[in-house]
DNA sequence: ACATTAAGCGCAAACGATTGCGCAACTATC
DNA sequence: GATAGTTGCGCAATCGTTTGCGCTTAATGT
């Protein structure tokens, strides 16, 4: 900046009140503002926004903390929160917490003392001690695909549980009775409205409910294959799965292929998440979709409106509706399909 | 930390050289050192890394630029990066260019500003001028991914062409003879690597090689589609598709899926990249796997030590090995099976 | 001719940390 | 008791910007 303001002949002050837009404001001459701006971009000048954020407090970044980007689910919302983060020259801060609390809780202390504008924060689970304080620390934050009643910020959600609901009762019409569920990490909102929506929609048809057919605690891959094991071994197999995260239905499909099942004349699956390969998986995959890519944008557009203070601190939660996609992993039974299958293995 | 300082009844120099460790070097007395630490932490001090940034010029952060980190291949890693750098407490900034040459430009100037520490940068294409000046202007950086003859910088990738080999050499081993190849952008060394691999690998069996069932012109899933729609259609049709991304044969599949053809009764198929679903798929597919997680901890290893200047500005380029992983996608025929597949379609 | 206003720009103090140098007080040495 | 060495810490400059306030000069009014 320094090399700018001599070649010009002016001082730096001049120079930055130029490149900032403020020249009217200050009234700098247009001769001067010409000359700034072509000297700037001869010598390919450009503002350290290390120092910049230092002076003006803010950094025009903001942090972003997810469970696992690899999960196709999360960096796809991470894509779409870098888009638009973009379009307003906001960078992002990735923070990959491994699942893990304690990672996430140190996450949110490191971008705390980078200075991030805000925090877009997928939380792992059901700790929400870390994100209470943080909500009321007056750092613009929302969360996204979790929601915590005692947590006093915006957030942006599906709705979970009619995505469940939903699943359910489609396998119900096509006349299973006997349906299993594997769930996720328990205790998160996530998994508690889907959860509920599988109950519901047995109990609406008066099914009933046999707990032992909910299995599994986490929405990893290894659970879907482990809750699937355990329930295609049952002496009276389910005729249905409905699998609640797109990780788990991966492993649940491990195990009914080890187990020499198929979908869906063996067994008929619903799975929550769509995914772009879900129309090629050995049963073309019926699944609830969320709204994802409006997920990353709606949350990015909440936390600005924050940042910017546009909103009066009012705290919005935004539910969006989720779609059931549906395709061939679900046979229709014949009304006496609500028999249960023998399981002839072993 | 002024108010530690006070607190304390030290000064601010005091607290910054108990804080960094720096306190033997300064001859701090225990005592002291013990009053600012407990102090600290009672007050829930944590250093302003925007200002510390600016006074050591150095930011504990890297740039992370990647084409599309949707899809899978970049975010895993992009999740082994992350993982890495956590580990040195090192953030990453992301960012997503959308396979576009012009936003990656935009990215480089954007994390320059920010003045990260370095830049781990999976190129979008062809274009390398801005990269020849990149790795002229001293920054640390280290591409993922693509190789440049002409951009001097330390570099990881994958054996393209030996991965590329493996799979049509496992195809004509399997008696296919008439082998199609799905690319993906020209004038990249990704692409050119893998179709070499591919003309060579008949080359050596002596199969004559037709140049028009090479199509294709970038690593997307529309471009799979097209591809294959093309491929499927000729009156004599190819036996197999070597498709060289995996969303190109996402959206081969789903070319292969609207013909009512079947994988691999009909059509057989290897694929660049494994992913987690490959082994779900309509036909589980054979695929040649990259070192995925290694390729972001190498990345990040290279580049730190090029930050930390211990390698007297060597660059390296790291080729890690491919590995066919062979499911059942591809269908053994019989020697008669030189002969072409007469196109009964239409 | 003098006062007033406006135009055009710069001074210098922040922002919150780090660090070379130096200073005071104390201890050891002869 | 003078000198030298050691211990423990602070002063103040610095990193590269931004910005409130004020200064100079020119234009305008009376």
């Amino acid at each position: 900046m320094r090399g700018v303001a001599e070649k010009v002949g002016v001082s730096t002050t001049t120079v930055s009140r130029v490149l900032n837009g403020k020249a009217e404001k200050y009234r700098i001459s247009k001769r001067t503002q010409e000359d700034v701006l072509r000297i700037a971009s001869e010598l390919g000048y450009v503002p350290d926004q290390v120092a910049r954020g230092l002076r003006i407090r803010r950094t025009n970044t903001v942090g972003l903390i997810i469970p696992d980007i690899s999960n196709p689910f999360f960096s796809t919302i991470a894509r779409n929160i870098e888009i638009n983060a973009r379009k307003v020259r906001y960078s992002i801060i990735l923070s990959d917490c491994q699942e893990e609390t304690q990672l996430e809780k140190e996450s949110i202390r490191l971008l705390q003392s980078r200075k991030v504008d805000g925090l877009l924060i997928c939380p792992v689970g059901e700790d929400s001690e870390h994100l209470i304080s943080l909500a009321n620390s007056g750092l613009p934050i929302v969360i996204i695909d979790r929601y915590f009643p005692d947590v006093n910020c915006s957030y942006v959600i599906s709705d979970n549980y009619k995505g469940a609901l939903d699943a359910v009762t489609y396998l119900i019409n096509n006349n299973h009775r006997s349906i299993a569920c594997i769930q996720g990490r328990l205790n998160t909102s996530v998994n508690e409205n889907r959860v509920r929506g599988y109950r519901d929609a047995l109990h609406k048809f008066n099914i009933p409910l046999d707990e032992s057919l909910i299995v599994g605690d986490n929405f990893g891959e290894k659970n879907g294959y482990i809750g699937a094991k355990i329930i295609l071994n049952r002496k009276l197999r389910p005729t249905a799965i409905f699998s609640t995260s797109n990780l788990i239905s991966l492993g649940a499909m491990k195990a009914i292929l080890e187990e020499g099942l198929k979908i869906p004349e063996d067994v008929s699956m619903v799975s929550f998440d769509d995914q772009p390969y879900s129309d090629y998986l050995v049963a073309p995959m019926t699944t609830v979709a969320q709204r994802i890519s409006e997920i990353g944008q709606i949350a990015f557009t909440l936390l600005q409106s924050q940042i910017k203070q546009e909103n009066n601190q009012r705290v919005e939660g935004i539910v969006l509706p989720t779609e059931l996609i549906i395709r061939k992993s679900v046979k229709k039974l014949d009304d006496s399909g609500s028999t249960l299958h023998l399981n002839i293995m072993k």
